[in-house]
Formats: structure tokens, C-alpha cells, sequence
DNA sequence: CATGGGATTGACT
DNA sequence: GTCAATCCCATGC
């Protein structure tokens, strides 16, 4: 997708990205789950204002967001709005396409349903770490393309984002709902 | 310079 | 359902 499909409101590019395409090292997928995150609320890294960490948030749009969750896992974002915005939208979960043996290689596991069915899962699937932050998406390594034409009118579902303590109470978390590879399921009760 | 807290996952009761 | 693993970095002394 061209920088201009990212530098708009982030929640509509979080609506907008299920469906479309990831694809690194020879393996993709299609994008089932997302969350939005702004740096005008306090669950966003951003909220803190420009730090080391945060710079690629602020930064121009459709470049890649890659932190490390809890000293463990590695989460990819797609950054957002215009440059001195820090918003990105997180990629929670896959649809696997190609490259199924390499990512069940890289995961250890067989079951397709479990390849990229939570954030820090699709990454290790991929190969994809903490050296790609700020990759430009467009360019790659990393990169994300347009849907399918099957799944250009996938119905979509929004509910409030998952494991954060903050800012919960927004619907700011987009799942395609016929999927099967969604971190948890697309309305979630808590 | 020391400390605390995660945008998670997988193993275990 | 509960819980530990593990490390970067923002914050406060």
C-alpha cells in the first residue's frame, strides 16, 4: 500500500488493513485482526510523548512500528497519520498463505490455525524482529499489498482492544469475521 | 543508576 | 483459570 492509504485517522486504516496482504522472506498472509493506537490516549507507547523508543511512531507513515512485548516477543505495527502523529496500527493475526512449512519450522507447530493467530506469533512465523523497525512498507523487507478480490468486501467487526489496562474502553480492535485464526474471538466479553 | 511495568505466550492446576 | 519468562526503556532518586 502507498504512504497515503496510512497517513489518515488510524482506526480507519486499523478497519481498512483486514484483508490485506503481509509478506516477508517468502511467506504471507492476509490480515484478520488489528488495533488502532493514537498518542492522544495513554494506551498507546506514544502517549509519552518523543522519546528513543517512540521516534518511529512520529515518523512518517507506512513504515513499520517493531517493539519487543514483555522482554519476550516481537509486535509489528503499520505507522500512521501524518509525520508528528503518533499512531500505528497493530497486527494481531494471520491468515496463512504461503510459506506454511517455514512458518511451522520457525513456530514449532503444525495446526495452520495456530501459525499467526496472536501478535507475537505472526512475527516469529514471518521472521520478522526488532531490525525492522522503521522498514518502509512499500519498499520491504517487510510489506504489506492490497486485498484479494475475495476478500475485498469481507465483513468486519469492531470490539475494544485486548491485554491493555488503559483506554479500554475503546472499539478500536477490527477482526474479519469468518476467520478462524483470530487471537481471541472477534466480540470478546471482558 | 535502580527500579518497575508491560499492545504476550505457553505450560500447568 | 493461574503464572512465570525476560528485557528494553521511561521514570525517579
Amino acid at each position: 500500500m502507498k504512504p497515503a492509504f496510512y497517513e489518515r485517522p488510524v482506526v480507519e486504516v486499523a478497519r481498512d488493513l483486514i484483508g490485506c496482504v503481509v509478506a516477508h522472506s517468502g511467506c504471507s498472509g492476509i490480515i484478520v485482526e488489528t488495533e488502532a493506537y493514537h498518542d492522544s490516549e495513554p494506551a498507546c507507547h506514544a502517549f509519552v510523548g518523543l522519546t528513543a523508543r517512540t521516534a518511529t511512531l512520529f515518523g512518517p507513515p507506512g513504515h513499520a512500528y517493531v517493539y519487543r512485548s514483555y522482554g519476550i516477543h516481537a509486535c509489528l505495527n503499520a505507522v500512521c497519520e501524518p509525520p508528528g502523529v503518533g499512531a500505528a496500527v497493530l497486527i494481531r493475526a494471520l491468515e496463512p498463505v504461503e510459506g506454511l512449512d517455514a512458518m511451522r519450522a520457525r513456530r514449532g507447530l503444525e495446526r495452520l490455525e495456530d501459525l499467526c493467530s496472536g501478535p507475537g506469533k505472526l512475527t516469529q512465523a514471518l521472521g520478522i524482529g526488532l531490525e525492522h523497525n522503521g522498514a518502509d512498507l512499500s519498499r520491504g523487507p517487510v510489506v504489506i499489498t492490497s486485498k484479494p478480490r475475495a476478500w475485498r468486501d469481507a465483513p468486519v467487526a469492531a470490539s475494544r482492544r485486548i491485554g491493555i489496562t488503559k483506554a479500554t474502553e475503546l472499539p478500536w480492535r477490527f477482526c474479519a469475521e469468518s476467520s478462524r485464526c483470530l487471537s481471541r474471538p472477534a466480540f470478546s466479553r471482558v
